[in-house]
DNA sequence: TCAAAAGTGTTATCCTTACACCCATGT
DNA sequence: ACATGGGTGTAAGGATAACACTTTTGA
């Protein structure tokens, strides 16, 4: 006979704002930590957990989504169970979803706002070339793999040591071995141990209520992987935009400089844009034009997404 | 408040029989159509779900899975409820999962059975060349469009009307066109409407309890797509395999021929496999050489799946 | 000896990568 | 004039697609 459970939907917002990635999140009262619109899924009163989630992200952030797709639904025991009304009436699943917004709108609240989400992930952003926290990070996971072949293995892969290349997708398996591995602060709430220390603490980003970082690495991977086979960057760009603009827009979700030049090229090769004639003054140089997607292509034949031609410097 | 919900897990088991691919299917006491194993999440006696999927799907069928991925959890009102135990205490959800099993082993079970998955998508099996199924299908959905270009094009684009190409990854958004479109059997039962007839019904394909047909649209789109940029087909192969019989399980599953020398290099370029030396005498013609996988390369770097170098004839 | 399937060579073309340079504006 | 970012040309190398042919077995 199955127990009765609480589904809760949680939303990982994202949206470009001056040219970073930024991601919707509340800080419930009483709580120190940030985490992801939540809210409980009411089976009487909600026709689809799209329209809840629609619904009461309305309702916390006062902002309307866009684009919207289910990411993964969460329901293991041992994590910290997500804080839900209700929850003491029996275990709580969590679906998550990713949700994609063509501007950082102002969310009209005090408890949720937009945060770059390499406050949450430092890691993640090679724009620079090999991030700083990897720095802490990588003699940290040498410790813990130790003699390990297969830690080591893994860690290497995942993180790119010794000249390894870097895999921008894997957002949530890093995000993973680092939790096995103690070096984010989730694992070590989570196992009733001690907090996680200075330099390596930072390098291991800021912690989230309940398993919230895992949805939004979770979500992070999901939107690297779809920029390569689904125009769906555009879906965060205004109406008109640069292509250098778009070219940030890129960058920021992938965490990778790309080649200018060769990313110009496959946008013109994949027809997917459409020069306006007008142009944009204020580029801090020379006026660059502006351009529009051309949303009707999708009607007229399958389309893929951006190919990330990187630049190596 | 949250009222209580009731969570079913679904499984698609794939296999690969006689170079077909197969899935695995239940037929519950009474019930006159397919549907997928079924069972209710017991959150008390299960740690996850993917455990409990385990031990349901062993229990229903006597079979122990191998490569298990969670695929997308259902949850609209509007489409037939899954049958339950317990599903009057409340809205039921379902979670899908995706399974591979290296060979279509005997079920031990007059309930259970493997089916070639062309029975429940008969107009997805391009291999022939253009699927008789689909000179049924195509007049009945350009009625359907009638003058709507918008109808038009999803149809034409997704249905390769026109000589458009077929793009095989999409089997879920033909499913869901199918449906609305009320040329397949589920579309008719849930609007209580009189079930489509004669050779229209035939080429939508066998119908299946509530949305289990859903389901496993969503496992077939996500595996064809999974195929090319992770190693997965070799979760449905034996230890040791000839590379046509490779050839022939890809085709199997992606629908689609391919040319077999630039299959062949492409997997040479890949170092996937390894030749063993040892031949396989039971070809019909020459002895071809087995192979195996050489699944040590996943801990040594990253690796794609396989390229679809298409056979058009 | 012939059918059936295994296995190989080769070329034209396209795409990706990597190189560096010119253009238009504001200060 | 020069800094700043916008915008372009081109050639080498590699991947893909398309062509057909040889080899080894069983019947």
């Amino acid at each position: 006979m199955a127990t009765p459970v609480v589904i809760g939907l949680s939303a990982v917002v994202v949206a470009i704002r001056d040219g970073e990635a930024v991601v919707l999140s509340v800080r419930p009262p009483g709580q120190a930590l940030a985490g992801l619109p939540f809210g409980p899924f009411d089976p009487e009163g909600h026709r689809t957990f799209e329209l809840a989630m629609r619904a009461f992200v309305t309702e916390q952030t006062r902002f309307n989504l866009g684009y919207v797709e289910q990411l993964y639904t969460f329901g293991d025991k041992g994590r910290d169970a997500p804080l839900a009304a209700g929850s003491e009436h029996g275990r709580v699943i969590s679906v998550g979803y990713l949700a994609l917004a063509p501007a950082a709108l102002d969310t009209h609240s005090t408890d949720s706002q937009w945060q770059p989400w390499s406050r949450f992930f430092p890691y993640e952003d090679w724009r620079q070339g090999r991030p700083a926290a990897l720095f802490a990070i990588e003699p940290a996971l040498r410790r813990w793999a130790g003699e390990d072949a297969g830690r080591l293995a893994r860690a290497r892969l995942l993180f790119a040591f010794d000249g390894a290349p870097w895999n921008e997708e894997r957002v949530l398996e890093r995000y993973e071995l680092l939790y096995e591995a103690g070096v984010v602060q989730e694992a070590a709430r989570d196992r009733g141990e001690s907090p996680v220390e200075g330099e390596l603490a930072r390098a291991g980003g800021d912690p989230m209520i309940s398993d919230h970082r895992r949805i939004l690495a979770t979500a992070l991977s999901r939107l690297r992987g779809k920029l390569k086979y689904r125009p769906v960057v555009f879906e965060l760009m205004p109406e008109a935009f640069t292509l250098s603009a778009l070219q940030r827009a890129v960058e920021a979700i992938a965490g990778v400089p790309l080649h200018k030049q060769n990313f110009r090229r496959a946008l013109e090769r994949a027809e997917l844009v459409e020069g306006l004639g007008t142009l944009e003054p204020d580029t801090g140089g020379r006026p660059a034009e502006l351009h529009r997607f051309r949303r009707e292509i999708l009607a007229a034949r399958p389309v893929s997404g951006l190919a990330l031609p990187l630049l190596r410097d």
